[in-house]
DNA sequence: TTATTAGGTTTATATTATAAAGTAGTCTAT
DNA sequence: ATAGACTACTTTATAATATAAACCTAATAA
């Protein structure tokens, strides 16, 4: 039988956002909204989710006058996006 | 922009189907059902999605004197799911 | 002959994703 | 100094999707 894959990163907009993560360690919000074409209100729900779940961490602070959003990676989020790839090759035929 | 994900190939259990189909070519619903772990139920409804779409063909006879549902991938479905692979690749940080 | 199993489908419910609307504050031009 | 537009989000409502429960029809077994 297949590994199952972990819901909370099969999900177009949340695996973009771990993508987009794991080779940029620290993103803004409104870069990662740039960079997946998402509108904000979904963002920050899926982001949220991320959050609950300890894959990555969101520090809030002010850049100049504006709130600013950054995201991180944490530990377990990366090793649940890793092991998500692995779970993920066996439905794709790679022998 | 990353490429869009096909929601009806981007689904687990209809991924789990259309993975079994690529490599088998043929199979009927009761061994896609034991593949899957799926409940017949839920089997039902997504093959029914991916026929519509036409990403696959089902075949309706008798084996002995049970009903045999029967499924194989068409060329379309063969392409999307091609398509979907590639796709899905720029997400996992292959470089 | 009733009751259990095979092989499904249909319908209802729970979950998830997405969009629309709202919040709080800032900048800009008059 | 203030109306209007903009930044950077969050919250809430709605649409889409997945899953489970219930149902169906016929066959076989006790």
């Amino acid at each position: 039988m297949l590994k199952e894959l972990d819901p909370l990163l099969h999900s177009q907009l949340r695996l973009a956002i771990v993508s987009a993560l794991m080779t940029a360690e620290e993103a803004e919000f409104t870069w990662l909204q740039a960079q997946t074409g998402a509108t904000a209100g979904n963002l920050s729900v899926q982001l949220n989710k991320l959050k609950d779940a300890g894959y990555i961490e969101i520090k809030k602070s002010f850049r100049g006058n504006y709130p600013q959003t950054l995201c991180i990676m944490t530990k377990l989020g990366k090793e649940k996006f890793k092991a998500y790839v692995e779970a993920l090759k066996e439905y794709l035929n790679y022998k």
